[in-house]
DNA sequence: ACGATGATGAAC
DNA sequence: TTCATCATCGTA
């Protein structure tokens, strides 16, 4: 299971390396797990696409914590958002998780997997019922593709061209 | 191309 | 209290 200390990082870090690892839910007394193929990065007060450039609010201030933990948040009224705190205390920074094997899309792949805002604030780790395990997939840096994230035009020009979206060559 | 659908943050 | 906005998806 990946502890703190792989969190603890800049997001721009923890982003690639989150591909290839394994989303594991325990639900229903059975556990799952899900090859992760595609992320976004958002980075900061600075970044207009990141929901903490508006300031510490009481959804965003999760995104406030140490890495480590979930934020998972309602977006159109409809889909869950599953995210992932990065770096230190009071960065304000996340990874969305927008695609895991067999499941293409950020909100198809919570919905797949039963995960909603009960998650939100919560450690990612077995205790909650939601981590990330390394199982040993070698991925090579040439294999993940950087792409200007999705959905984010609103952000203007500078922060929507940013290529902080990663995925999986293969996928 | 567009509507569904509700939490959020800011203005009043 | 009201209003515009939104890290999407399925149907067309």
């Amino acid at each position: 299971m990946l502890r703190k200390d792989f969190y603890k990082r800049p997001v721009l870090k923890v982003a690639p390396d989150l591909i290839g690892k394994y989303l594991v839910v325990s639900y229903g007394g059975k556990i799952t797990a899900h090859m992760i193929t595609e992320v976004e990065a958002y980075d900061g007060e600075g970044d207009l696409a990141c929901h903490a450039s508006k300031g510490k609010t009481k959804r965003t201030e999760v995104m406030f914590e140490e890495g480590g933990v979930w934020y998972v948040y309602l977006i159109y009224g409809i889909y869950e958002m599953l995210n992932v705190v990065t770096g230190n205390k009071d960065h304000p920074a996340a990874v969305l998780i927008r695609g895991i094997e067999g499941f293409d899309g950020p909100g198809k792949l919570t919905k797949a997997l039963h995960i909603d805002r009960r998650f939100n604030n919560k450690k990612a780790a077995k205790e909650s019922g939601l981590w990330i395990e390394d199982r040993g997939e070698v991925i090579s840096k040439k294999d993940i593709l950087k792409l200007p994230r999705i959905g984010v035009d609103f952000a203007g020009p500078i922060w929507s061209k940013k290529k902080w979206r990663f995925r999986l060559k293969s996928f």
